[in-house]
DNA sequence: CGCGTTTTTAAACATTTGTTTAAAAAGAGT
DNA sequence: ACTCTTTTTAAACAAATGTTTAAAAACGCG
């Protein structure tokens, strides 16, 4: 998850996990193979809790602060993921095999339209989807990417930092939320 | 640059400027001196535009939106440079060898005390000089980091792409100078 | 136990890796 | 043109890579 595909030998995962080279390919074929199904488990936990946050009835505003909320709480408990994740889809040549597979589900959840609602009825601010989404994700992903650029920066230990991205949580909730949504709103 | 150290052969390298791998050992002694040469490199560039920025004589708001809009300006032209930047920090064991030397010079335009100062007058909110670099960066870097991603999630085109980051760049600016920075503030 | 299947192991395989060697080519100065 | 230095090349090196082989061990079940 932290060395990358290509920074990662086989002989290294098999030591790491007690076992040798052989039973590796035995059970998952190759190292290609291997590292697809990591990237799947990751990316579908990676999607699960984003899925749940859509599926809620809830107002937008609401899934907004929750899901910022159950994000970073998420990535706390796993803050290799985002990088893994992202570096994974940089890394890729060409098209990512099964991209739809795992967007399609985001969609599904009609969350799309609810943004689509809340902008024409004013509640939302007009911005495109893809800029929302940018503007999510960069707030919410990017803090655990930079944990180690963080510590070396400003030379704080990993204790400080995650008090640090506790704090990080609310003041991303009250600056989006301020910024996507308007005040008082004609319903 | 894209495919990252372990990802890259010298024999690749050396092909990719029509050389060979002999020609870049005898110039470069070996390939983590010459990787070491093109992250300094990466970095210097990288830390350019924000030193400008810092020195110049303007108050912090002023400084903030200048800020924001060089760095998409420049990021624009240079796209691979916060995923190349973050990965190798976030893939290398242990300290970063050469990290005060970059971060010093940042220090030395005097950009903290400006914080602490615009803090305390109440021209900014009081959140950690921590916390405020995170925001930065995060809503800066992170929607190059993440072009790939978001061209597979949407489907769009590199243009397109573009000019939804010209678009980002607004919204940034005004989404973190209205949330650090107090509307009415007593000077 | 005995036998067929599954799991585990050590060894070997062909490539690819970063680096070095030694000879050839090119350049510079007189 | 000659000589010394610098640059370039092809070949070789040992080590590491992903994968396969074949035999051993463990297992399941009558």
């Amino acid at each position: 998850m932290t060395k990358g595909f290509e920074g990662s030998s086989v002989r290294d995962i098999a030591n790491e996990v007690g076992s040798n080279v052989a039973l590796l390919n035995y059970y998952f074929r190759s190292k290609e193979n291997l590292f697809e199904l990591i990237f799947q488990g990751a990316m579908t936990d990676f999607l699960q809790s984003m899925l749940e946050v859509f599926s809620a009835d809830m107002s937008l505003k609401e899934k907004t602060s929750l899901l910022i909320e159950k994000e970073f709480d998420f990535f706390m408990a796993h803050p290799e993921l985002p990088m893994f994740i992202l570096q994974a889809i940089h890394q890729t040549k060409g098209e990512i095999p099964i991209s739809s597979h795992f967007f399609e589900p985001i969609a599904e959840t009609g969350i799309f339209e609810q943004i689509a609602a809340a902008q024409i009825n004013g509640e939302m601010r007009n911005i495109s989807l893809r800029n929302v989404t940018i503007l999510l994700m960069s707030n919410v992903h990017y803090p655990f990417m930079s944990k180690k650029l963080t510590q070396e920066f400003h030379g704080v230990d990993q204790e400080t930092l995650e008090q640090d991205l506790l704090r990080h949580k609310e003041y991303v909730k009250e600056m989006l939320i301020d910024y996507l949504f308007v005040e008082n709103h004609k319903i």
